[in-house]
DNA sequence: ATTTTCCCTAGCGATTGACTAGAGAATACG
DNA sequence: CGTATTCTCTAGTCAATCGCTAGGGAAAAT
């Protein structure tokens, strides 16, 4: 389970990925349309300028923009920025690897395995999924073709 | 990210795959072996017996043994007993779905359609994954054939 | 009756999640 | 210049959850 904060993220950049280019939004604005708590999508959204997902400007005519296109920003990246690895365990993640305490023998730890399988699966969707595919995606009203083909059997 | 407890859970049944079918196991073994804290483990499997996973006798010669067979236990059963459902997020969950409160148009909703696609493709996975095919793998050395066809694409 | 083992309820400390408050600094504008 | 606007940052709060431990109760075997 991800937490609020990598949703409220989610969708407030997808949200500026439809604004015009270079178009600044309020804060208030995103928390007024997405219909979020406004003081913690602040903290959100900083935590992703300082991560160089976004660029913001103070004052009138002030708010926040996406430092990047939209086809260069993946929900892999933006939900390991706001929760973490995405592996099931730590044992099974590749950007945020760390031992299990228990385990004697990881190398034929069954159950890392298939969580290391799980992952694989779950990268393979997010760090290949960009803003700009969800916002076209969302357009579409029934989406015939799949941009990534299938999730392989049943 | 799973919680310890599912991660205990899915060792200690793991465990009793590999048993004589039949025979039963203390906990007290099974926390030895797993390196697992004794009564905490007591208080999960109390949770997998309640769920029909398992089958306890007590005094001597008492334990724990599955209540099915090996390949009758998957994955995802497992974890959605003792951690709750395996989508990211609540609205995106086929067994626990709940709405979510900032959505005003969910079925237009492009984060919850990619968590959608998340969550089927970690289901693919860990709903047609068994303790017996889970045994099977950890004990081959190098598995070549991959018995669900890869993850799809990169 | 006694030992073994699971069964069950309680509780607890630390962490984290999900926020809110409020002052500070930059920017635009009149 | 001053004032309104908007992001920036640090704190703090409150409840829930995680990850356990404690300890007695009940069934089974001997």
């Amino acid at each position: 389970m991800l937490t609020q904060k990598a949703k409220y993220g989610l969708k407030a950049l997808l949200m500026l990925a439809q604004q015009e280019p270079g178009e600044f939004t309020l804060v208030a604005e995103i928390a007024a349309r997405q219909k979020l708590p406004r003081k913690y999508l602040e903290l959100i959204l900083l935590e992703l300028r300082k991560q160089g997902f976004l660029h913001s400007q103070r004052g009138k005519n002030g708010g926040f923009r996406l430092a990047k296109r939209p086809d260069e920003i993946t929900f892999g990246q933006i939900i390991r920025v706001l929760d973490g690895p995405l592996a099931p365990f730590p044992c099974a993640s590749l950007t945020g690897y760390r031992k299990c305490e228990d385990c004697t023998d990881e190398q034929v730890c069954a159950v890392r395995k298939q969580m290391r399988r799980v992952r694989d699966a779950m990268a393979a969707i997010l760090d290949s999924t960009t803003l700009a595919d969800a916002a076209a995606e969302g357009l579409a009203q029934e989406g015939p073709a799949d941009p990534v083909p299938a999730i392989a059997l049943a």
